[in-house]
DNA sequence: GAGAAAGTAAACATTG
DNA sequence: ACAATGTTTACTTTCT
C-alpha cells in the first residue's frame, strides 16, 4: 500500500516504514521486529521488486521497491473489498494522504470517509460501536470487520485476525475479471490461499489481541462470505501488520538466546532457550487479563475460567512435546 | 495428526 | 567502522 500510495509507485524501505507509521501509528510504539518483517517480506515476496539501481540512482542506501505489475492488479483488487479502504468503490482518492497534511496526527481522518479518527492520539471509530486502541484497531482501518470468533483456542489471536482478514483476502465476488492472473510457484506468499472461515457473525463477539489491544464488536458485520477461494494476493505482506502484534512483551526470547552463548549456532541456542521457558503464569495471566477485559466489556465474564483452563491445557501439551524432544 | 502456509526472530551478507 | 538494507535460515503457529 505504501508503494501504491507513492506517486512514483516506488519507495525505499525507509519511506515504507514511514508510511506504515503514518497510517498505523501502533507501530510507533511497537517493538522493532516489524521493520525486519517489512524487509523480509519485500525480499521474499516476488511481488515486490527492487527497481534497478541505475534508474533509481542515488537514494543513498538501498534501492527503491516496487510492485511487480503482474501482481499489482490482484493486490488492488483484493484491497477494494475492504469497505473503508481507500480503494473502496466510491472513493475518489486512493491511498494518497492529503497532500496538505502528511503528518498523521494532524489529519482528523485517516483518509477521506474513513470511519476512524483520532482523539488524543487514540484511534476511534466513528459510529460502529467499536472503541479500541492499539494495533487491532489501526489495522482494522485495513481490515475493519472484526468478526466474531468462537472463543476458541485460547490465545490464538491470530485466528481472530485472520478471521477478519478472510473477508478481504477472500474475494466474495469478482467484478469485471477474476484475479486469476496466473501466479505461479513463488514463495507461496504471493499466491496465498485465504483461510476459509466458517463465519459466525452473529451476536456479541470478542476479539482479543493482546494486553492493550482490545476490540469488542457489537453486532457489527457486513457482507461476510466464507467460501474458500484462491486469493492471488500477497496476503502475508498485508497481514503481517496485524499478525505482528501478537508477539509482544516477550523479550525473554531474545535475551535468553543471547544469554545462552553466542557461540552456539542459532538452532542450538533456540532449543537451549526453550529448555528454560519463561514463567508460564505470565502468559496465562496475560491471557487471562486480556480475556478478562474483553469478556467484561462483552458482558461474558463466565467464559473466563474456561479460557484459562484451555490455555493451561495447551501449555501442558506444549511442555510434553518439548519433553519428548529432549 | 500430517503437512502446507504464514508468521517471527535472527544470522548473515551487502553496501553507502 | 558502522548502520541501513537485503537475503536466508530456523523455528513456531495456524489452518486444512
Ligand atoms: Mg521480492
Amino acid at each position: 500500500m505504501a508503494i501504491e500510495d507513492a506517486p512514483s509507485k516506488r519507495l525505499p524501505v525507509k519511506d515504507i516504514y514511514g508510511w506504515i507509521l503514518e497510517h498505523f501509528p501502533y507501530f510507533a510504539s511497537a517493538p522493532t521486529g516489524w521493520k525486519n518483517s517489512v524487509r523480509h517480506n519485500l525480499s521474499l515476496n516476488k511481488c515486490f521488486k527492487k527497481v534497478d539501481k541505475d534508474r533509481s540512482q542515488s537514494i543513498g542506501k538501498g534501492s527503491l521497491w516496487s510492485i511487480d505489475p503482474e501482481y499489482r492488479h490482484n493486490l488492488i483488487q483484493a484491497l477494494k473489498k475492504t469497505p473503508y479502504h481507500p480503494y473502496s468503490p466510491g472513493l475518489v482518492t486512493p491511498f494518497t494522504s492529503p497532500p496538505t497534511s502528511p503528518q498523521p496526527y494532524h489529519s482528523p481522518l485517516l483518509w477521506p470517509r474513513s470511519p476512524f479518527f483520532r482523539k488524543n492520539g487514540v484511534l476511534l471509530q466513528v459510529s460502529e460501536g467499536v472503541i479500541q486502541n492499539g494495533a487491532c484497531v489501526r489495522s482494522h482501518c485495513l481490515f475493519p470487520v472484526i468478526r466474531s470468533l468462537p472463543i476458541s483456542p485460547v490465545g490464538r489471536r491470530t485466528t481472530a485476525i485472520r478471521s477478519a482478514l478472510g473477508d478481504y483476502l477472500t474475494p466474495c465476488d469478482y467484478p469485471s475479471h477474476p484475479p486469476s492472473d496466473d501466479l505461479q510457484e513463488d514463495h507461496n506468499y504471493s499466491n496465498a490461499k485465504s483461510p476459509s472461515i466458517p463465519c459466525s457473525s452473529q451476536g456479541p463477539s470478542v476479539s482479543d489481541e493482546d494486553d492493550d489491544i482490545i476490540a469488542v464488536e457489537v453486532g457489527v458485520h457486513r457482507g461476510v462470505k466464507s467460501e474458500p477461494k484462491e486469493v492471488p494476493l500477497d496476503s502475508a505482506s498485508v497481514s503481517f501488520l496485524s499478525q505482528h502484534a501478537r508477539r509482544r512483551g516477550l523479550p525473554w526470547t531474545k535475551n535468553r538466546l543471547r544469554a545462552l552463548g553466542d557461540t552456539l549456532p542459532l538452532k542450538k541456542r533456540r532449543s537451549a532457550a526453550l529448555a528454560e521457558k519463561p514463567p508460564l503464569e505470565s502468559d496465562d495471566e496475560e491471557m487471562k487479563e486480556a480475556a478478562g477485559s474483553l469478556l467484561h466489556l462483552a458482558g461474558v465474564r463466565a467464559c473466563l475460567n474456561n479460557i484459562t483452563n484451555r490455555a493451561k491445557a495447551a501449555q501442558k501439551e506444549k511442555e510434553q512435546k518439548e519433553a519428548l524432544r529432549n
